[in-house]
DNA sequence: ACATGAATAGACCAATCGGTCTACAAACTT
DNA sequence: AAGTTTGTAGACCGATTGGTCTATTCATGT
């Protein structure tokens, strides 16, 4: 795979980042030696600096997150299956980055309950997880009500196991998920 | 209520600070002022500064949540019950802090994989509650395991509803959490 | 009254923070 | 070929970061 261009490169680099250390926890030195990029290239692609650059890697990692749902989804037999394809699914990603990574939107636009604009987007990002699973569900032959409710019920289990999943560093947790929903 | 010494107070301003924005996204000379305490007293009471700091505070918000958890069981004709107690009582702490703040615990102690030391304290403590509320369950008549099962699913939903809470700027998500645990 | 350790007070520091600015190179238009 | 836009490059900036250090006050035991 070739090389990215500038703004790719930035865009990737800052959402790995941000996903692993959080918003402020990444400064944008990091992010430039990382991406290696100049200062002015970024300030040239986000004019508004960090926050715009953190807008655009949880849209970019939302994105894949929506491919990751469909690619779990695309040869399940039924809904049980394809939400336990995606537990999976998950929980190897997890394990691929050494299993320390946060949600890559939460940790991204988590600022603080000052920035509005944040809080609206991960909103946004939130529930076009959560309408892409129930959109599944209904394919599914679930009726629509019924596949958002799992769906909502779904992604809060999966949060929070991805939370206690960083706390013992282990991706087990995740992959228990779909037992939890279907028992 | 009198005022607390020092040292609880710049506990207590740390926990509230963190909680509300991260371990990166607040600074010590902000702690300081909200505390009104000079820098001397905080390095006299938390000789390596930032991180004994969040330690701390994150253990005082784990002692309260535990206190939370008890006096929600303390009534309780029944696990169920006990439950969605405990869930108003989580959603109504919500409420109090304009429906912003994050897991005390999670919000403190989550700086990064480089930390291990955070990482463990944040397990155990996370591992305190559940076997709380486990405890509550197994005193209300439920075998030890399906108690503790019971306890580790509860506590992955609040999480994620909390997350999912913070995104939508309503408590509500937390409220339904008992609705999805015993359907 | 005096001594002693705990606690308070804040000046000070190097390092880093996010961001601005000017200069220049490359690519596209005409 | 000339002109214009788009993108790269990095020096530089004031503000803030977490942390150190010395001086002083307070509390307590003798």
């Amino acid at each position: 795979m070739t090389q990215p261009n500038t703004r790719d490169r930035l865009v990737q680099t800052a959402a790995r980042l941000f996903r692993k250390r959080g918003y402020h926890g990444v400064g944008m030195a990091e992010i430039l030696a990382e991406a290696q990029a100049p200062k002015g290239s970024l300030y040239h692609h986000f004019p508004s600096g960090k926050s715009d650059l953190a807008l655009a890697a949880a849209d970019w990692a939302s994105k894949g997150m929506l491919q990751i749902i469909d690619d779990a989804f695309a040869d399940a037999p039924d809904y049980p299956h394809g939400l336990t394809t995606l537990c999976y699914k998950l929980a190897k990603f997890y394990d691929l980055n050494q299993g320390w990574d946060g949600c890559p939107v939460s940790n991204t636009l988590f600022e603080g309950p000052e920035n509005a604009a944040f809080q609206a987007r991960m909103a946004e990002i939130f529930d076009g997880w959560i309408g892409r699973v129930a959109d599944h569900g209904a394919r599914l032959g679930w009726d629509q009500d019924a596949a958002i409710a799992r769906a909502q019920t779904f992604l809060r289990l999966i949060q929070g196991a991805w939370i206690m999943a960083r706390a013992h560093g282990s991706s087990d947790v995740i992959r228990q998920v779909p037992k939890h929903l279907f028992p």
